[in-house]
DNA sequence: CTCCGGATTCGT
DNA sequence: CGAATCCGGAGT
């Protein structure tokens, strides 16, 4: 299985957030390895992006949406979840792709449906916020499994109504017939 | 320092 | 449809 390379994250954000479906998050803890299928995804694209946290400028929080590609950003969301990103581009773009939705493969306990929901369930929260991707506890792997020909699905981000035009681009894309998409 | 609101989820 | 519940970011 082998770890996405810091080059795959160093591209279009949209072609990236396209690439990451059907590849495998892993989190390895304590002996303990978590893995799920990516199938949902949406992109942030920048600091031009109105709908990107990015877009307020860089600030204690989104320094690592400007940092290097292939890292973690880890935010708290309501003052209950955990939303995970991986950051694209060159450093200093200030983009990154939010993980909204896994296919369980091992030791997942409890639902993986919703960008929160899956950080509970990977055990995925601020600790690991910043975190490298190429790492040998918390990674992407490209699918063991020959890749399959799928359809992806593109629609308008979800909770962006703020963002005027920006809300409208169509950056969320999952896995057509996908049962665990958090929403149709 | 205070205040406001959120890339969500769950229960009514 | 409203509550939960914390903290980042902006303003004083």
């Amino acid at each position: 299985m082998p770890i996405l390379t810091r080059a795959f994250y160093e591209r279009d954000t949209e072609l990236v957030a396209r690439d990451l479906l059907g590849k495998v998050l892993v989190r390895i803890e304590g002996g303990v390895e978590r893995a799920g299928r990516i199938v949902e995804v949406e992109a942030y694209l920048g600091s031009h992006d109105k709908a990107a946290h990015s877009s307020r400028g860089m600030t204690d929080r989104t320094r690592v949406m400007f940092g290097p590609p292939g890292h973690a950003y880890v935010y708290v969301i309501y003052g209950i979840h955990h939303c995970m990103n991986v950051v694209t581009e060159p450093e200093g773009h200030g983009s990154a792709v939010l993980i909204r939705a896994l296919e369980p493969l091992s030791g997942i306990d409890g639902r993986t449906s919703g960008p929160g929901l899956l950080c509970k369930a990977m055990g995925i929260d601020r600790r690991l916020d910043a975190h490298d991707l190429l790492s040998d506890d918390f990674f992407i792997t490209s699918d063991p499994l020959p890749a399959k020909r799928v359809r992806v699905v593109k629609r308008p981000r979800i909770g962006v109504d703020y963002a005027g035009r920006w809300a409208k681009r169509l950056l969320r894309f999952y896995i057509a017939d996908n049962p665990n998409v958090s929403r149709k």
